[in-house]
RNA sequence: GGGCAAGUAGCUCAAUGGCGGAGCAAUCGGUUUACAUCCGAUAGGUUACAGGUUCGAGUCCUGUCUUGCCCACCA
């Protein structure tokens, strides 16, 4: 046979295998009624991103599923893609020209955009070569991007028939306005941060009084009292009663403000006493739609202030907040400031502090869209795993609220809304500019394309909205978008509704909701049915990975220092479902010194068969043959395995699989039962049971580690000509469950137990492992003879035995002893053994077993653990007490004769 | 403020309510027919704390503490 090189070397086998994969068209899925469908999307990258561990840990879920599936002889489809970040790519493209000192005002738009193409071609792919070296089975010929043609036309589909729905409006509320990247964001964009802040209390006067009469409000954010309107209280507040018809003065413009009470003020907070400002804030809005107060926006977009400013106007709001409280302390109006926890809306693509703002954008309605999706939940039609997702998703969907989707950016999807001028000419418009326009639709053309003219007028002045829609607006369609919605094509039939998303926790609210509500509602049925949530990758320490803070892992580092398979096996092998995964690089050490224990564990077996030796039957044998208990043991071991496994993989139980593959191969398979075959490696019989066992646990293995089982996979002689060219379209094993043996597994434990016993006794009293020595076993029934009798040669090997007597005899003078079950092992060692040690070493053992038989003694003793307990498991007791007493005996007797 | 998760060996994590295990690190000993990315052995524990349920609790319940995360309009 060909011998394989000494040890497993990653690089050379990856890029070569991946690539002949690709060119054989193995990922590729395409519509196959004989077959059944599985099918998942990916959780499509930016094309700004550059592969982290969380990706990795992502995409390997999803190709061990994929994989796992494509075996057991589903259609399987990988869809793939990238997404086209409309902020963060916008970003990116900005910085380049910044670079060049050029802004993209100065380019204009189209130019712009045309830029961002550019960069797109160059870049954008990035993600997806890395993707590539990471394994990934992904269907490339299909791959998508959310702002090519297709999904573009599916986007206009959904806001049209959203729009003619009535789910989609245009409306002038607060919204999130980041101020660096001059857009709104919806609510899941703005992220809370706990910020030290300030409470500042300002004295407001009261109007007509002396000078003494004023209220205090406190705010953290003094700057916004340039739009104040008003100041509101309590009704309840006994401390404001006086305040009734009363207005008080806005400091520094003199503005004459209405005093509110309402209950909508917290009595507790602050001094009880709110500015109301309902261009800036939430609360102050709610409370101005209901009292009918005007709306001052007193900033610009990159939140320095407006001409409503006053003297203010051109400073940036945090230097309008000292210039103010300056001045307030000039006039004596300012009481103090205190420190104030709170947590404030971050842009979570530029971290800078949002600022809340009225203007006017296009909402999704999503109540209605929601309910469903409430629903599909529910029922269990969708299942999320682990479970508890269940409710957070339920919380988020049961409070869920209207979904701003505008962005007053130019890379993304444009609006299809048109503006027809002269429908509008009594509104408020400045062209080209945000602000015209109105709720009600009047002079609002939504089109897939551009109108020739206003149908309502017959007007020609048109113009386009110049906003884009939100990215998620494009991704929250992708399960089916990416087959070809709004055209019906048989892919979509086929692999719609797909089967198992898998994704990160931190985009169940951006996406998964979201693809749930669409599915529901463009395709009447469910996007996928299972949702998988892994873990966060972190360091160490149990902080996120960041680039800023520089404790990232970078994925390709590693593949290129230990290799693909092991970067997959051992980010898999430590992350237990749903948990976050504490990363460290040493950690990868554990998946390639298993890759290497594979290949050489497949060297040794290569080296020593003949081709022939592999085309038996494995059933055949199995039942023609009387197999001795180690080939009987591993094939149970296998089949229970692969059975584990199986389920392992059906439940997203993806560590628990590999780690019960490693176990497997490793310590029973190597470590037991390839050192039990050396003896007879000439066999035939040996040889077909390593060789299948083999081949099989490579199938096994491949959706994990699928190089470097292809690449032994290869090497190994064929055995049948439906051995396919590929693991990877190989079927996934069948479980022979005839050939599990718990009584099998039992026997041979026992076997293990005596070999580990007499190294216990080798190594301490340092017997070199060279050195061979003899053994006496004292067996008191028929099977424990027949099992060491028969298995001698075994044992002689892996405990080093010159002679091993088996039977009924009595303990020579000055041997170690060991007592396993009901047999005795003794080792001559008479002068090399220090005997007060020896007893130590017995008694230490005597202690563990009496020990055990009292707490046994005492439970079974107890009326209430007999009568109450079930039944087998008091029987259970019995049968281990009465073992435990006559090893104890043993023991005892073996003391004594030292 | 609400919710979720976690707290077990030095570290990272396992353990259908039935004698608490593994990997790494440590200690000792090896190189046999693949593998030093190897093999064998050893040691290491009041399962965060306090109660409760139970014949029996690391596991279930209540409370406390610590850590991490998510959500939230106390300005």
């Amino acid at each position: 046979m060909e011998e394989l090189p000494k040890a497993y070397t990653p690089h050379e086998v990856e890029d070569r295998l991946y690539k002949d994969w690709e060119d054989k068209g193995y990922f590729r899925g395409s519509p196959d009624p004989s077959k059944k469908p599985y099918s998942i999307v990916i959780p499509p990258p930016n094309i700004t991103g550059i592969l982290h561990m969380g990706h990795a840990l992502n995409n390997t879920i999803q190709d061990i599923l994929i994989r796992f599936k494509r075996m057991q002889g589903f259609q399987t489809e990988w869809m793939p893609g990238t997404d086209h970040a409309g902020i963060a790519t916008q970003n990116v493209v900005e910085r380049k020209l910044a670079k060049d000192k050029v802004k993209r005002q100065d380019l204009g738009r189209e130019k712009f955009v045309e830029e961002v193409w550019k960069w797109r071609e160059e870049y954008g792919s990035t993600i997806i070569r890395q993707l590539k070296k990471l394994g990934c089975s992904c269907d490339w010929e299909r791959a998508r991007f959310t702002m090519d043609e297709g999904l573009s036309e599916a986007v206009l589909e959904v806001f049209t028939r959203l729009y003619e729905k009535g789910l989609i409006y245009r409306g002038n509320y607060i919204i999130n306005w980041c101020p660096r990247c001059q857009t709104a964001l919806s609510d899941e964009e703005s992220e809370h941060r706990d910020v030290e802040g300030m409470l500042y209390h300002i004295k407001y006067p009261v109007k007509g009084s002396d000078k003494d009469d004023f209220v205090v409000v406190a705010t953290t954010r003094p700057e916004t009292m340039l739009g104040d309107v008003a100041i509101a209280v309590n009704p309840k507040d006994e401390r404001y009663k006086d305040l009734k018809g009363k207005t008080v003065i806005l400091p520094i413009l003199d503005r004459e403000l209405k005093i509110i009470f309402d209950s909508m003020v917290d009595l507790e907070f602050g001094t009880g006493a709110l500015k109301v400002t309902p261009a800036h804030d939430p609360v102050d809005f709610c409370l101005g739609q209901r009292y009918g107060l005007e709306q001052i926006n007193i900033m610009n977009g990159d939140a320095t202030i407006n001409s409503a400013g006053g003297e203010y106007e051109g400073m940036d709001r945090f230097e309008a907040r000292e210039a103010i409280l300056e001045d307030l302390k000039a006039r004596g109006l300012f009481i103090k400031s205190e420190p104030h926890r709170h947590a404030v809306g971050h842009c979570y693509r530029c971290h800078t502090m949002v600022e809340p703002r009225l203007s006017p954008q296009w909402f999704v309605k999503m109540k209605p869209l929601a309910e469903p999706a409430i629903a599909a939940v529910k029922s269990q039609e969708i299942k999320f795993y682990p479970q508890r997702w269940t409710k957070v998703y339920l919380d988020w969907m049961e409070n869920i609220r209207d979904w701003c989707i505008s962005r007053q950016i130019w890379w993304g999807h444009r609006i299809p809304v048109y503006y027809c001028k002269k429908c509008q000419s009594n509104e408020d418009q400045k062209p080209g500019v945000r602000g015209q326009g109105s709720e009600n639709g009047e002079g609002i053309i939504v089109s897939k394309t551009r109108p020739e003219k206003c149908p309502k007028c017959g007007g020609t002045d048109i113009e386009q909205d110049p906003d884009v829609l939100d990215t998620w607006f494009s991704s929250w369609l992708w399960p089916f978008s990416t087959f070809g919605w709004p055209k019906d094509t048989p892919e979509l039939k086929y692999f719609y509704p797909t089967d198992s998303l898998v994704t990160a926790q931190e985009i169940i609210f951006f996406w998964v909701a979201r693809m749930i509500m669409a599915g529901l509602e463009f395709r009447k049925a469910i996007p996928f049915k299972s949702v998988y949530i892994h873990g966060t990758v972190r360091d160490i320490t149990g902080t996120k990975m960041s680039k800023s803070l520089g404790n990232v892992i970078d994925p390709l580092d590693m593949i290129e220092k230990y290799g693909t398979d092991a970067l997959r096996f051992s980010i898999i092998s430590i992350t237990s479902q749903g948990q976050d995964v504490f990363l460290a690089e040493g950690k990868f050490e554990l998946g390639r010194n298993f890759a290497n224990k594979l290949w050489n564990a497949s060297r040794f077996i290569l080296m020593n068969m003949k081709p022939e030796d592999c085309r038996g039957d494995l059933c055949v044998l199995f039942k023609a043959v009387n197999l001795s208990l180690p080939d009987r043991w591993i094939l149970s071991r296998f089949y229970s395995t692969l059975g584990l496994v199986t389920k392992c993989l059906d439940e997203f139980k993806f560590n628990e699989a590999v780690n019960a593959i490693y176990e497997f191969l490793w310590h029973e398979f190597c470590d037991w039962y390839i050192e039990i075959s050396k003896p007879h490696l000439k066999e035939t019989t040996t040889q077909l049971i390593l060789y299948k066992v083999l081949e099989k646990s490579l199938r096994m293995l491949h959706p994990v580690m699928p190089f470097v089982t292809e690449e032994i996979w290869q090497k190994l002689p064929r055995d049948k000509d439906s051995m396919a060219g590929s693991i990877m379209i190989s079927r996934w094993p069948h479980i022979q469950k005839d050939m599990i043996s718990i009584k099998v597994e039992q026997e041979m434990g026992k076997v293990i137990d005596v070999i580990t016993a007499i190294r216990n006794i080798r190594s301490a009293w340092d017997i070199v492992p060279g050195a061979q020595i003899n053994i006496l076993v004292n067996t008191h029934d028929i099977s424990d003879s027949k099992l060491l009798g028969d298995n001698s040669e075994m044992i002689k090997r892996l405990a080093r035995i010159a002679d091993m007597k088996v039977g009924k005899m009595s303990k020579p003078k000055g041997a170690a002893a060991s007592v396993i079950g009901t047999l005795e092992v003794y080792v001559p060692l008479e002068g090399l053994i220090d005997l007060e040690k020896e007893r130590l070493r017995l008694k230490k053992e005597e202690d563990r077993v009496s020990g055990a038989i009292k707490s046994m003694e005492a439970r079974l003793g107890d009326n209430n653990f007999t009568s109450k307990a079930p039944k087998d498991v008091v029987e259970k007791q019995r049968v281990q007490l009465i073992e435990l007493t006559l090893q104890l005996e043993k023991l005892r007797a073996n003391l004594k004769t030292i």
